[in-house]
DNA sequence: CACGGAATTCATCATGCGTTGAATTTAGGC
DNA sequence: GCCTAAATTCAACGCATGATGAATTCCGTG
């Protein structure tokens, strides 16, 4: 009972082979970056042969740019920050950005994507063209502030993810929602009064 | 004129192979992080057969462990954020971290260890000790405040070099010292009052 | 000046990688 | 019921990597 030694050919009933690559390389490069997650271990776990990886995506840069598309609207995350006082504006920002976060669906995703921020220029890139065209114009114009302090709050956030998820660092990595709006609403209600 | 052509044997006069190796080991880990910079590619940059790198250490993680070694004491820098006025310890803190991150000879460790961090859980266990042992548990205690309220502090700075050293985001990359303390200082004053 | 040890290179190995092209099997439209 | 197109696997190529062991040259001590 090791392997079940399938023949070549498609197989019967409907496929959703496309799919399981995909699910498989969000983990894959969820947990292990871009460079380590190989092909071969993304087919292995997606139950498939690395050649059809290749069919259905072309190359590996294209596997990535497929599995790593922003799993969240910005639009739709905009509007429920920007929905009720601006004189609350940090905590609903601080509590939505958290929540997203904390769902265990997306979250590979955004390890991922952070990953490779930190790991490939051409991450960065798309870090950085979409936490520039997609967040901070377009919030700098709605709300009138100096980009600079939009950019502090990004880097608020971002830092307490990094240390809740990806260093783990206790006490942040067990500190419930709560707890962390109550810490970082004023910061960012601060950085987003000017 | 392409390749000097050196013959194998001990080269003539004071040897500086260990030391180059390691400035190169710094520059490109910190460059590309731990898997893209090969040995190899750290050998040519220093100038050194391949081979050399592992008579002086052994292996790829040693070398890692031997170049990534935390170039600031932890002793000294928390020295010079304590010295002075509580009222002021955020400004001084906000002001020694940068510091220290602008300065050109440190970076490339630094982004290398923060790098390591994002992608490779070896490279996180690193600075989660790190912040934990010598930072977190030291600090904590000086001070008598709740160790999340530390964590905060920390993911703002780490949140800020992210963005302005790894990712690059303007206008968090070309912002100046000055200003990043102006934005900064208060957020971090708030965290370590409790 | 002889000799042991350190520094240095060379050639080589096994491994894992991304990718490619051909072969095989099924699904779906005519 | 064909026949094209899609899905799937197999086998293989070429490349880069980390590592090893032997060979060569130089330094320092006696």
């Amino acid at each position: 009972m090791t392997a079940p030694a399938r023949r070549p050919g498609r197989r019967p009933g409907p496929s959703s082979s496309r799919d399981d690559i995909l699910a498989a390389a969000r983990v894959l490069f969820g947990e292990r970056g871009y460079d380590k997650a190989s092909i071969r271990a993304i087919a292995r776990e997606a139950g498939v042969d690395p050649a059809l990886v290749h069919h259905f995506f072309g190359s590996k840069e294209e596997l990535f740019a497929s599995a790593m598309e922003f799993p969240v609207d910005p639009a739709v995350f905009l509007g429920q920050v920007m929905a009720g006082p601006r004189s609350q504006i940090g905590e609903r920002l601080a509590r939505t950005f958290l929540r997203i976060w904390s769902d265990p669906r997306l979250r590979p995703q955004f390890v991922g994507i952070f990953r490779s921020a930190a790991t490939t220029e051409q991450g960065a890139a798309l870090l950085r063209e979409f936490v520039t065209r997609a967040i901070l114009a377009r919030v700098a114009e709605a709300l009138g502030l100096p980009p600079l302090n939009l950019a502090a709050a990004a880097s608020q956030m971002l830092g307490v993810v990094m240390l809740k998820y990806i260093v783990q660092v206790e006490p942040m990595a067990s500190a419930t929602e709560d707890e962390l709006v109550a810490l970082l609403a004023p910061t960012l209600q601060r950085y987003l009064e000017g």
